[in-house]
RNA sequence: GGCCCGUUGGAGAAGUGGCUUAACUCACAUGCCUUUCACGCAUGCACUCAUGGGUUCGAAUCCCGUACGGGUCACCA
């Protein structure tokens, strides 16, 4: 005859500390009235997806905007998943986003705070302490039940309409005996440990959601497996003990944890534990085929992270676009608050929808291009080169000619009060910028000789005015003086010095304005759309645009 | 299939019984401005809040049914 006590010591013949212990060891924060303490806790199995990135920034913000603590926590207790290297690579990406736990993993051993270890894996002998307890307090046994059991069981039950698992008479193992129990174990025959419930799904239990609000669960009455075959927790288990010990106030994660939730309060409670608040947030969609379905990383680009990085979009315009969906007000303060740091921006947990938003990536390219318009010449272009170092040569190259030029090129009709939107991400860069380097124009205007987009004006006049203006543009003027002296040039030529003019009585004149501007603007570019003449004609030298206009004469003749 | 959650325009949404002839933002369309483009400005875009019924003097807002969508039912998280 054994007893429980010495089938516990079979199991856990190491195991001397108690839940007490670890309390004593991972004692309360001391953290201020209202300090929430959040976590982010992935597993390392691939790269950050945005749907991951949504969760943290939100965990990260209600953190930061409480005065508490946000750590980081490696959820890798499936060895079977696990992708090297991904624990780094999920850090590096956050913080290319700007966000950063204040404790908790930190990358391969690497980590910051006293509550870890924060990788699952390091954490067995808490767990081990926890599961020896249960059992002491007969809520946890052992299960001998191969996979082939377990699911003929689902079958008949799903066969006879019941509801499948393992609970109350199903329970198989959970009526053995501890001799029964003991000896198997002696035996060596494989086993899990399961928590013994003692719910019971007809009852239902009152929850409340930071999102949603009163939600009415059924009680949970399924004995699931707390402890593995390889002696590693499951999710729900672990999730129970490390934000029990490591004092996370409210739970941030996807609304598919929900069904599982009454798993989650009735372990708390068995363990002794007080359970968190929990927040379910909504998960980002994608309308496939006129039906809504999560973000797929195997099939949309946009939902891994690496895309927005490897596409040089501007990290803030991604965070403001995930912030408007979390907080539809966002945008409104946004609007209201151009200039201010958004970290100022309150969230809240109330303000946020309960379905998940369809991911709208021209809205993203909206924000992008409001974000890189309104940023100062210096930080677009240092910004691009980073870019650039890792993602383009082509650009790189171009921007180490002569980095003054670049910046000049991008601050064209940028220090306004409505700055232009060119780019929603640093790849647009190189071909709207590929025209202002000569040999760039040289093979653009090869591509394009025979198509040139010239306004419908007889060669001749089109030769003249470019002979006239070649020799006679004044560079040193200003602007709008300028501007006047093209009329000027025009007028000579029999062209109208608006469009108005020219409109009103089209039988006197060949053009107008527009028509010599455009000349002088595809002749320099190739393009019939380019940002700003003036601006091109200062960023060009005199000799190149002499030489282009000798060129495109030739090219003419 | 059982259980849970949700449903306001192409998208994100405001709205919590009368102030709503349904804000605001993106997209789209048209027009204006203009040396092109981009910008900017103006206007339009839900005769109605999935749908049917009920409560009420009055409903997008409260109640019930139906439909549709999502989630979940693992020794995955």
């Amino acid at each position: 005859m054994h007893t429980i006590e010495e089938l516990a010591e079979l199991i856990f013949p190491d195991v001397k500390l108690t839940i007490a212990d670890l309390d004593k060891k991972y004692p309360e924060r001391n953290l201020p009235e209202g300090a929430e303490v959040t976590r982010f806790a992935p597993s390392p199995t691939g790269f950050l997806h945005t749907g991951s990135l949504f969760t943290s920034m939100v965990s990260s913000k209600v953190a930061n905007q409480s005065g508490g603590v946000f750590f980081m926590r490696l959820e890798d207790t499936d060895q079977k998943r696990e992708i090297e290297g991904s624990g780094d690579e999920l850090i590096t990406q956050m913080k290319t986003f700007g966000i950063i736990p204040d404790e908790g993993y930190l990358g391969t051993s690497k980590e910051k705070g006293q509550y870890g270890p924060y990788t699952q894996s390091q954490r067995r002998d808490i767990y081990r302490v926890c599961i020896k307890e249960l059992m002491l307090k007969g809520r946890a046994y052992p299960c001998f039940c191969t996979a082939e059991e377990l699911d003929l069981l689902r079958q008949t039950q799903t066969a006879n309409r019941v509801v499948p698992g393992y609970y109350g008479e199903y329970a198989k193992c959970r009526y053995l005996t501890i001799d029964e129990a003991y000896d198997n174990i002696v035996k060596g025959l494989p086993y899990v440990i399961r928590f013994k419930s003692n719910g019971n799904h007809m009852n239902f239990i009152k929850v409340h959601d930071e999102i949603r609000g009163d939600l009415r669960l059924p009680e949970n009455d399924q004995d699931i497996v707390i402890m593995k075959g390889d002696g590693l927790p499951t999710y729900h288990f672990a999730h129970a003990c490390d934000d029990h010990f490591m004092h996370s106030t409210v739970i941030t994660r996807g609304e598919e944890w929900i069904a599982s939730w009454p798993i989650h309060i009735e372990l708390f409670s068995a363990l002794g534990f007080k359970a968190p608040k929990y927040a379910h947030l909504p998960v980002i969609m994608k309308l496939d085929e006129g039906n809504k379905r999560k973000l797929s990383k195997r099939k949309d680009p946009e939902a891994a992270v690496s895309y927005f990085i490897e596409q040089g979009y501007p990290a803030e315009g991604l965070i403001k676009y995930l912030m408007t969906i979390a907080n539809s007000n966002f945008e409104e303060w946004l609007i209201a608050n151009p200039k201010e740091d958004i970290s100022n921006f309150k969230f809240a947990f109330n303000k946020m929808s309960l379905d998940g938003a369809l991911f709208d990536i021209q809205k993203v390219a909206y924000i992008c291009k409001e974000t890189l318009a309104y940023y100062p010449k210096e930080k677009i272009a240092a910004e691009a080169k980073k870019w650039a170092e890792v993602y383009s040569k082509d650009l790189l190259d171009l921007i180490n000619r002569d980095y003054k030029k670049f910046e000049d090129i991008l601050n064209i009709e940028r220090e306004t009060e409505k700055p232009r939107k060119d780019y929603e991400k640093y790849s647009d860069i190189l071909d709207k910028i590929k025209f202002f380097y000569q040999d760039e124009y040289l093979k653009l205007l090869e591509e394009n000789k025979n198509n040139l987009p010239f306004p419908n004006i007889p060669k001749e006049d089109i030769i003249s005015i470019i002979e006239d203006f070649k020799i006679n543009n004044d560079y040193s003027l200003d602007e709008s003086t300028w501007f006047n002296s093209l009329k000027e040039l025009g007028v000579k030529h029999g062209f109208a010095e608006s469009f108005k003019i020219y409109k009103k009585d089209k039988e006197s004149y060949k053009g107008h304005v527009g028509d010599v501007a455009s000349i002088i603007r595809v002749s320099l570019t190739t393009s019939s759309q380019s940002p700003n003449l003036y601006a091109i004609l200062h960023i060009l030298t005199k000799e190149e645009i002499n030489a282009r206009f000798d060129k495109i004469l030739e090219l003419l003749k």
